[in-house]
DNA sequence: CAGTGGTCTAGACCACACT
DNA sequence: GTGTGGTCTAGACCACTGC
């Protein structure tokens, strides 16, 4: 049918150096187009897409095809099955697991023994980008980034000390106010409000000690080990959306991982 | 065809309380077949399955439904496709990624930038449950275990001091010489000397401060934070067949985690 | 070349949610 | 009942591996 795969002139370029075999199957092109129309907007955040038998004939394929090519982005959580009522679009808010990417759970009790998180933002300015910064961000030095500095409580003990910074452009308008009133996880203001959806992301844990502005805000005591964890969250295409330092309290809680 | 789906008497004890809908499709059904067959030792680690055509006529089902089964068996790391050739049981031997579920990277160079780790077995010794470890290997207190105490170094640099628990039943025979001298991970060879593969594990990390031992072992100056890593191992049913707590040194390393 | 997994199709039917 | 995703089948053909 509409293959997709007939070999384009080989540049002859000196960069092309590898024999991409540049095969790929009907599915994964049906996955490239839905995720296109994920990135432009056409489907939004919590909203669901067409129906498998209307993509099917929207893009001349099989209802089969379509499936697999649905199968596979709903396994890497860009979209959700519902069955009998459709596909929708994943999103960070109404997600019953309210905070997808935070894996800090407490020792003891359920993983929400302890109610919502407090939020409070201790710092929100707009600077420049450092190199380090620029570089998880795929910037330039000193393009404009905006740093958020803030301390999450929950039943009431401060637990978790946050930086981050974001790509000065497209969260222009965000400031402190907003992030005070708002409530909900952090992307999914991001969602709403500036269109950005974060899709994935990659730590880094460390165990650290606090220096002083760091132990007085998480208010512990001199030497206590913390865990260092540097996050950075990609949108759609692997773009870097976010570059997060989180200093977590492991008293209490602990970061939980499983391996497969 | 044979489905397996025949409500059986619903058994009247006080226990049955949910009103389980009690519906598996055929391929959950077939998935758990050649789980058995793991189980029970017929394909070893390593090893070839039968071809899906072979599979499907053995269980009356169609090769598609036999595809979906070892689908979701090489998606959760059991099984392995390997085109034009067949699918293998999974295996910690020979597996190019050399330690699955280690995820301590080092923070410059290549993923083994720092070759093979020099292990060492500082102690292996008989002993009897207390609490905490026959709850976390599902045992009774005062049951025998193994317990293992080794250190691994990168570049020379010692870097990892484990403590491991296993349950003295399947790892009769297994000594400090054994694990010495054999080279490759750990669990590699619990599965050709003990038939023990181990398929997931959950983990939970904190920031700690070592011990006067633990620093002496890792000869690491007073007050280094360390991250603690307790690890629970599994074998197919779920069934906990080791319980290790790690100290990793992260001045120069950190472990990485993917979410999504 | 034969055998294996991988893709694609078309059609039938089932389970579930809503109206 | 209608429409959605979920299961199952049967058959054709493709891509890869190794003889």
């Amino acid at each position: 049918m509409n293959n997709l795969n007939a070999m384009p002139d080989t540049p002859s370029g000196a960069e092309n150096l590898a024999a991409t075999p540049a095969f790929s199957p009907l599915y994964q092109q049906i996955k490239g187009l839905i995720l296109q129309s994920l990135q432009s907007g056409e489907w939004k955040p919590g909203e669901s897409i067409p129906s498998e038998i209307e993509l099917a004939s929207r893009f001349r394929v099989s209802q089969g095809t379509v499936r697999k090519a649905i199968d596979e982005l709903a396994s890497g959580n860009l979209l959700v099955r519902r069955q009998g009522k459709g596909t929708y679009v994943a999103t960070h808010a109404e997600q019953h697991v309210q905070y997808r990417f935070l894996k800090l759970a407490p020792d003891t009790g359920g993983l929400d023994s302890e109610g919502p998180a407090q939020r409070e933002i201790v710092d929100c300015k707009r600077l420049r980008a450092t190199a380090d910064i620029a570089r998880a961000l795929a910037l330039r030095s000193g393009d404009p980034v905006l740093q958020v500095r803030r301390v999450l409580s929950f039943a009431g003990a401060p637990t978790i000390l946050e930086d981050l910074w974001l790509p000065g452009n497209p969260f222009k308008g965000l400031t402190a106010e907003r992030l005070s009133v708002y409530h909900g996880p952090m992307y999914a203001l991001f969602e709403t409000e500036f269109g950005v959806r974060m899709v994935r992301a990659e730590e880094k844990i460390r165990a650290v000690l606090p220096d002083a502005t760091q132990q007085d805000l998480l208010r512990v005591p001199l030497g206590t080990p913390l865990l260092s964890v540097e996050r950075v969250a990609y949108t759609y295409n692997d773009t870097p959306m976010e570059l997060r330092r989180g200093l977590y309290r492991t008293e209490n809680h602990h970061y939980r991982n499983a391996l497969s």
